[in-house]
DNA sequence: AAGATTTGACCACA
DNA sequence: TGTGGTCAAATCTT
């Protein structure tokens, strides 16, 4: 029965990111249609100069996608489905891996030990634990190199908004320092499998590569913070359990820290983050959305979720319906 | 007392 | 068989 709520919940995420973008979709159509448009020639400084016909042509095929997917959604309550970790998973610096070979129930179906077997039988154990770990080579992965700011003191990488849980260390072959191994702290509340490593630079200790695995499916974002308690009491924990106003938080890891994306050709770019949030901006993302068949907004939400962890909360236009 | 971290052991995979 | 990733009991912190 919980499971079947945490299913329900990953659904409603879903359908809150779908109904972002598809009402999103829907005031770029207002727009469209609304004003006069401007000539596709000339002045115009849009770096998407088409013509008038082109866009309302790819609105409808946004809108015919969006609604697609949330009709599906809807009748489809019962198979499991999916936030994340899709084929179509596709973040900045993934590192291989994560592409299911099917995408059977990665997600969907929580461990059963968490509510059964309460420890008995060793050998469903065994299985759930072979299962789940699986499971979790499917998980999509990407890495980030995080810098850190010597002189800010801090000494792990504060770098989303996450809570994260230790659950291991290790010592890596090769490596001067420990491999620490993080996982969400609601993984068993809401079933969420985001993990992270950390990894201090061999070369540069002040640089910090975090590889995630897993996009998170809990709302920490949301989920009411604890208070600022004692500022910087411990150091190795790279993770802030603060889930405060994501703008603030940017703001104050904009100063600490930049991150560099891995994987990437030209890997001594330097990322820093954008003054806004969230980027929601499918401008710049689309490339394609005339044939991409609808999983480019879901990247984005891959995209961002591990470095700043959007959150569900930001400024919700949404109809009532899908709040809970 | 509850939650987080540490750490040794176990497991899968290359 | 060695290594990386995870588990879980013990320990620590709040």
């Amino acid at each position: 029965m919980e499971g079947k709520d945490m299913l329900s919940w990953e659904q409603k995420t879903l359908l809150n990111e779908l109904l972002l973008g598809f009402v999103a979709a829907k005031k770029l159509q207002a727009r469209l249609g609304e004003g006069p448009s401007p000539s596709p020639s000339s002045s115009s400084s849009s770096p998407v100069a088409v013509a008038p016909e082109t866009n309302e042509i790819l609105v409808k095929q946004i809108l015919s996608s969006y609604e697609k997917s949330l009709l599906m959604l809807n009748w489809s309550s019962s198979p499991p489905v999916q936030l994340i970790p899709t084929p179509f998973t596709v973040l900045p610096v993934a590192n291989s891996g994560g592409v299911p070979e099917s995408p059977g129930s990665i997600n969907g179906s929580p461990r059963s030990e968490d509510f059964a077997d309460g420890g008995g039988s060793s050998e469903s154990h065994r299985q759930d634990y072979i299962f789940n770990s699986k499971k979790r080579k499917m998980l999509p992965k990407w890495s980030e190199k995080v810098r850190i700011s010597p002189e800010r003191g801090l000494e792990g990488p504060q770098d989303d908004v996450f809570n994260w849980r230790k659950y291991g260390q290790k010592d890596i072959l090769g490596a001067k320092f420990p491999r620490s191994y993080y996982r969400c702290t609601h993984r068993s509340s809401h079933n969420c499998w985001a993990t992270k490593q950390v990894q201090r630079s061999d070369s540069d200790p002040t640089v910090f590569e975090v590889t995630y695995r897993g996009t998170h499916t809990c709302r920490q974002a949301i989920t009411p913070p604890p208070p600022p308690a004692s500022p910087e009491k411990q150091d190795t924990r790279p993770t802030p359990t603060i889930a405060q106003k994501p703008n603030d938080l940017l703001e104050s890891l904009k100063t600490n820290l930049t991150v560099q994306t891995v994987g990437l050709d030209n890997a001594d770019d330097v990322f820093s983050f954008p003054n806004t949030p969230p980027f929601y901006d499918y401008g710049t993302i689309n490339g394609d959305f005339g044939h991409v068949e609808s999983s480019s907004f879901l990247d984005v939400v891959d995209w961002f979720n591990p470095t700043v962890g959007i959150d569900t909360s930001f400024p919700t236009f949404l109809p009532e319906s899908i709040y809970y």
